[in-house]
DNA sequence: CAATTAATTAAACATTTGTTTAATTTAAAC
DNA sequence: GTTTAAATTAAACAAATGTTTAATTAATTG
């Protein structure tokens, strides 16, 4: 194992050259000699920087997993209406997930499979964190009688659920709305808005207690 | 090319199995040795009745693709209330999802990718066809003034992500839900019917006009 | 039962896989 | 400027991949 100088730059392009390549065509279907030419690398570097391919993959989800809980926190422990907050965590969630779409359709995808058990355990701890928060941000709202009793891991399914559906096939999603995908991207500024939109809707008429 | 006799019921099996281990490690990750392991079978007979591994998934979607769009079809010529067929419609997809969660599994990752794109188009006609009839399924709800003008769009993607985002990575979900993945399934009846029962008070919401 | 076709097998095929080696170039330190 | 360490390279490695071959067994047919 070397000890990384400026390496750690050009380790960080191999990152984002796996990130875009895992993505495409998955953790498997991607040779590390593909990788090394899209990178622009001979082939050894890879085991000579991270050692060999699955601690390749591990170092991308330690590079992109972060921060997201911070987030969250920090939100939750904010004084707002509950409702407001929603709104905030779904502003949040919709720019992480169309703006790391790469990163998070590769979660989705490993997640998926019962394989590589060491790392489904890593990504899903990494998951059920975030999941937590926002339970406890829904109940908080129904402690407070402003929320309706509703089935809360069934409601953030539906917030992640949705979200994914419109960024893990880009294609499909393009298609379904009649966007050409050669003008527009599913990941541009007005659909991530029409998707907030969207969220910010049905959760508000689904929570809500109306009176 | 064999003209197949007594051997389509060996090909079903074949399929099943390859149903099975391409839902747990993909179709990249999964080798025609294990699969023919599995199946118990020569690994020569993979080519011998499919011709190539490719082909083989190919039959597998053809075998698991079917008759999805005929049931929606039939639904939406029904004189039913809008808000019932929508119900129904939850009904009919939740079913389907979970009682053919594995193949579903396969089309969510196999969509997500971006190469094998001869298949890849193969399945997006098949999924854009079901989204076309719940399109109109939703819009004969708004023209007749009983449906909000809601975007129809994000509102699939919120029923199909919801069902998928359960589905597509059990274990994650049993966590979520506090299940004990050894005991509970979530794809059992108990299950089946929370998720249809939080569909349906969503949409319900989101949907109808309130007076 | 003989003849023909289908099903099955073990072995070999050529590629491709991830990884390692040993040599060389580049950079840093003294 | 020499020495030491880091970075990079082409080549080789063994193992695994999908596929094909040629031989054998099983089943069907006339």
């Amino acid at each position: 194992m070397p000890i990384l100088k400026k390496g750690t730059e050009k380790r960080e392009d191999i990152l984002e050259v796996a990130e875009g390549l895992f993505a495409e065509h998955g953790y498997e279907g991607t040779s590390v000699r593909a990788l090394a030419k899209k990178a622009r690398i001979n082939v050894a570097m890879i085991s000579y920087y991270f050692g060999s391919k699955e601690k390749l993959f591990e170092s991308l989800v330690e590079y992109r997993a972060g921060s997201a809980r911070q987030k969250l926190q920090s939100l939750n422990q904010k004084e707002y209406d509950p409702l407001l907050k929603i709104e905030l965590l779904v502003d949040f969630y919709v720019d992480r997930i169309f703006d790391n779409h790469l990163f998070h359709k590769i979660l989705q995808r490993e997640i998926a499979l019962q394989q590589r058990s060491r790392m489904h355990e890593a990504i899903s701890e990494i998951l059920l964190r975030n999941i937590h928060e926002i339970k406890k941000m829904i109940r908080d709202g129904q402690r407070r009688k402003i929320f309706r009793n509703v089935d809360v891991e069934c409601t953030i399914a539906t917030l992640i659920g949705t979200i994914s559906q419109m960024t893990n096939s880009s294609m499909l999603s393009c298609k379904m709305i009649n966007l050409n995908p050669e003008t527009n991207s599913i990941f541009d500024k007005k659909n991530k808005l029409r998707v907030k939109k969207h969220l910010k809707e049905i959760l508000k008429n689904h929570l809500l207690i109306t009176n």
